[in-house]
DNA sequence: ATGATTTGTATATTGATCTAGACCATTATG
DNA sequence: CATAATGGTCTAGATCAATATACAAATCAT
């Protein structure tokens, strides 16, 4: 099965072969993958040949290893398609996925330049900021921050911790639809805090969203900066 | 363009970088290559790096090097159709390319066991065995080693000589027409007398046919074992 | 013939890959 | 809590890959 010295590493060879029974549905995600040492044993490696080619396929974000635990087939990439009507939860579970929501923390304070301009405020105007982090079957996708516009938005808060839906936050508080008004998609490298809250290492690729929905009035009634796991998602724009 | 560390050797990318151009017909056979040094230059590697690329090549029979002049693109392998009506000349011409027939040699000699088996005689009948190289534009396509029975043949080297054609000297001795009537393959390694005869490396493969070509009333004229360098030709049986 | 060009060969050095073995850290399980 | 299972880290040595030089041998052009 292996061959050697024709140019092709022997731990890219085993990567191949496992990515190839991933891609062929022999290895659906979630499912865990032999130990490493029965992957010795089936390919007839050291341990270390092995521990590299998992390696290769966790940069490439198709395994998560937990030590202790096990390596496991990550998640299809979720298809996250961006509208002017883009739900997160619709989205999440338009794809047979269960969606979900946390408050991680917020409080109140004058809008930035930057965020005064995108609602429409006056710089120092006050604004409620959430930070906010979203699963689906239980894996961060994504997190953000958020500014509300205030007094008019000041049960966001409570009311999103207690439904994780921001959807619902915004009922609350008088608004039964809203539209997305601008997308700005960008990306970066995961810091510390990407890593920390998207469950991966400092180094991999985020989406940066910076986005405003407005009310149907077209009154700006949020903006929000939303990272995503890019290894987890893809963005979909038109089409 | 060369990717390091990433479980594919240097040496192995370049060789699929100039197998890609000769496939894609920027390098067209017959044409030399860039020498040792220019490839040095062009990829940014050590010349040894570059001569085990071109190594991996000659072994795949897709160039072929000779020292002090070059690296040349080999050319596509003749497609070569065992029919019953075989005629080496009408292959090659019917390929775009030029052949030629050249005598090496020639005896008077009984009939051993096989031979004299094949062509339907004693062992120990008068034969005339002629040894000959054929060509396809220059480059050598096989050699044989054949039998003929005597008297009837006594002609055939002295034409083949002159026009280095099986069909001609056949003609002269009064056989218009002849087929195939059997035909074995088989495969070899090359040894000293096939590297001289088809100027390969001894080692490469070799494929050794023994034929028995008969006239019209059926009646053996010809036993064959021809060896055809295996990297020049592709045989087709039937199809 | 002569010299320049081109491939062939040899040696040595450095780094990457693969193997081997030992021990630690985390998780799962009874 | 104790134990087993599993991944994480470290060291060391063997082999392979790539580089760096030097020189030999064959070919080609003049």
């Amino acid at each position: 099965m292996l061959a050697r010295g024709r140019g092709v590493t022997v731990w890219r060879q085993i990567a191949e072969v496992i990515e190839a029974e991933i891609a062929g549905g022999g290895l659906v995600p979630g499912t865990r993958l032999p130990t490493e040492a029965a992957l010795t044993e089936r390919f007839g490696v050291n341990r270390h040949t092995v521990r590299q080619a998992v390696k290769s396929l966790v940069d490439k974000g198709l395994v998560r290893v937990t030590q202790g635990s096990g390596t496991y087939v990550e998640a299809k990439p979720l298809t996250y398609p961006i509208s002017t009507r883009t739900r997160f939860s619709e989205i999440v579970v338009g794809q047979a996925r269960d969606p979900a929501g946390r408050l991680l923390g917020h409080s109140e304070a004058g809008a930035s330049l930057e965020i005064a301009e995108a609602l429409d405020l006056s710089p120092e105007d006050p604004v409620v900021m959430v930070e906010s982090a979203h699963f689906a079957d239980g894996v961060p996708i994504s997190w953000a921050v958020t500014a509300f516009p205030l007094p008019r938005f000041a049960e966001v808060p409570a009311v999103y911790a207690a439904t994780g839906s921001i959807t619902a936050a915004l009922a609350a508080c008088g608004v039964s639809d809203y539209r997305r008004a601008s997308t700005k998609v960008g990306a970066a490298i995961a810091d510390a805090t990407d890593s920390a809250r998207l469950e991966i290492a400092e180094g991999r690729p985020v989406l940066v969203i910076d986005s405003i929905n407005v009310d149907p009035d077209g009154v700006p009634i949020q903006w929000a900066r939303s990272h995503f796991c890019a290894d987890r998602v893809r963005l979909t724009v038109g089409g």
